[in-house]
RNA sequence: UCCCCUGUAGCUCAGCUGGCAGAGCAAGUGGCUGUUAACCACUGGGUCCGGUGUUCGAACCACCGCGGGGGAGCCA
């Protein structure tokens, strides 16, 4: 394979025949030399190629250059040499031109010039193309990478928990059902039977791999799951997809604390990762996305994370009542408002909320001794709110069997579940972290359909 | 699902009280001794989202529909 052009740029300047295969950025002309610039994804910076007079006046190069546009796929061969010129040190002395892939100016939808996020995302299969969504592909990629290595590194086991699912897991949303029945006929002969769908039962896709890896947190100990994860919500935001990726550790014998000290130190790895490798792409979204991001990042690795606990977090809330449009009280579910208030007001940083009335949290989590709270956690973060959602397990089955019971939950689709406490129960605990969300975080970017190649949302599924 | 904003050239937008369709960028052409969001000059470019209505006259007003954005709720 063709070297890259982040390996070309990083390699040592003694003068040296390369060849450069890409897309070409933009193109400007002199009467003493031509310069392309040529981007492959592999890093953010284009690599400059320069052809001098006696090339480009050459009629078969001439023809060539003429039609390599911004847009156009070339290979390119020349000398890597030490650039004459200010804004880069290393540039390519072109000796050929090869024009392989042609992109004509009248119709490529993408100019040398910047263009809206709505613009972009009306053309997510070029919007790759761009510096910015260059630089989300590329962190993305390294951050889904981090998340590998951090848990490998903490012998944690990667369990791949269905994508189908013939359960409405934990009632944590509207879910996408799953079915080969011929909907039309149906809809025209008014009768449906499930005996006669392709699981004999109705099917759905997962909104939580949670329930399906605690059967294996209950015998390998450490476990996680990072797969996609679907919510029929109608939920029209910048902070919600219908298709996501989820990370969902569990950790056997691990208490409500153990489960903090995790996620935390999850969020700084992930952080420090991006800060150390992702630093040309940082620079970009704090120049052009998000100014101060890098700064943010930084304040987090260096450990500033505060935690309060749910009761505590509503006093806090009860001080300033004025400024909010919903009135905090305990009891209260936290509104985004709220949220942003306490990240970004009373702690200014990420902040870890505990103990909830249980009446606002699923059915699954502890209860604790005083009757009215959930060993719960949510990590909330500057700019959105909540990043990650979580809590010790209820592990003891007669409380697990009344909370399913008080819920009006059947009790009979949990049975697997309920087995997981009637035989070897253990305390365990676990979180689930939005993928999307953690990038929004770490890219400074703004809108989720914009850190996902390809969005689903209501009304939206193209591409 | 609810609330608010918005739809005009390829892109971003201006268009006053209803009176001839505009700018910047992009593109094309020419110029320019190394440019780097290159620069300078010129040129071409329109279903004013769609429909209906009001009016002598609608990009502009009214109604219906569709698209886009932001916020809320649900949550990760």
């Amino acid at each position: 394979m063709t070297p890259t052009i982040k390996e070309l740029l990083s390699s040592k300047s003694e003068e040296r025949p390369v060849r450069v295969k890409g897309w070409v950025r933009t193109k400007r002309q002199t009467k003493s030399a031509v310069f392309l610039e040529v981007n492959d994804g592999s890093c953010m910076a284009n690599i400059q190629c320069v052809f001098s007079p006696e090339q480009f006046s050459a009629p078969a190069l001439a023809a060539e250059l003429e039609r390599c546009g911004t847009g156009a796929s070339v290979q390119i061969d020349g000398r890597l040499i030490h650039s004459p010129g200010a804004g880069q040190k290393l540039e390519v002395a072109a000796n050929s031109l090869k024009l392989i892939g042609e992109a004509p100016a009248e119709s490529y939808p993408l100019q040398k010039k910047a263009h809206s996020l709505e613009f972009l995302r009306e053309i997510a299969h070029l919007r790759p193309r761009t510096n910015t969504f260059g630089a989300v592909a590329r962190v993305r990629n390294r951050m889904a990478f981090a998340v590998h290595q951090f848990f490998q590194e903490r012998g944690f086991c990667y369990v791949h928990t269905p994508i189908i699912t013939a359960s409405d897991a934990e009632g944590a949303g509207a879910m996408f059902q799953v079915t080969t029945l011929d909907l039309e006929r149906i809809a025209s002969q008014g009768k449906l039977d499930y005996e006669a769908d392709f699981f004999g039962k109705p099917a759905f896709l997962t909104v939580s791999g949670q329930l399906n890896v605690e059967t294996y947190c209950q015998s390998m100990g450490r476990v996680y799951t990072f797969g996609p994860t679907f919510r029929a919500e109608n939920s029209n935001t910048t902070r919600h997809l219908s298709e996501f990726w989820m990370i969902e550790p569990e950790v056997a014998f691990a208490e409500l604390e153990d489960n903090i000290e995790l996620a935390k130190d999850f969020i700084l790895h992930l952080v420090k990762v991006a800060l150390e490798d992702c630093g040309e792409d940082l620079s970009f979204f704090d120049a052009r996305i998000q100014p101060g991001l890098i700064d943010g990042l930084r304040k987090v690795a260096e450990g500033s994370f505060n935690r309060m606990s749910y009761t505590q977090a509503v006093k806090e809330l009860e001080k300033h009542v004025d400024q909010f449009e919903f009135k905090p009280y305990w009891g209260c579910d936290l509104q985004s408002e709220h949220e942003k208030f306490l990240t970004e007001k009373v702690v200014g940083g990420p902040l870890v909320v505990t103990d909830y009335p249980k009446e606002i949290k699923a059915f699954y989590m502890k209860q604790n001794d005083d009757g009215r709270t959930v060993a719960a956690m949510d990590v909330l973060v500057p700019r959105f709110g909540e990043i990650i959602g979580g809590s010790e397990r209820e592990w003891r089955l007669d409380r697990l069997e009344n909370r399913i019971k008080e819920g009006g939950l059947n009790i009979d689709t949990y049975k697997w579940y309920l087995d997981l406490r009637r035989f070897g129960s253990t305390p365990h605990s676990g979180f689930g972290l939005g993928f999307e969300r953690l990038l929004l975080y770490v890219t400074g970017m703004t809108n989720i359909r914009d850190v996902i190649p390809f969005p689903r949302a209501p009304r939206q599924a193209d591409f």
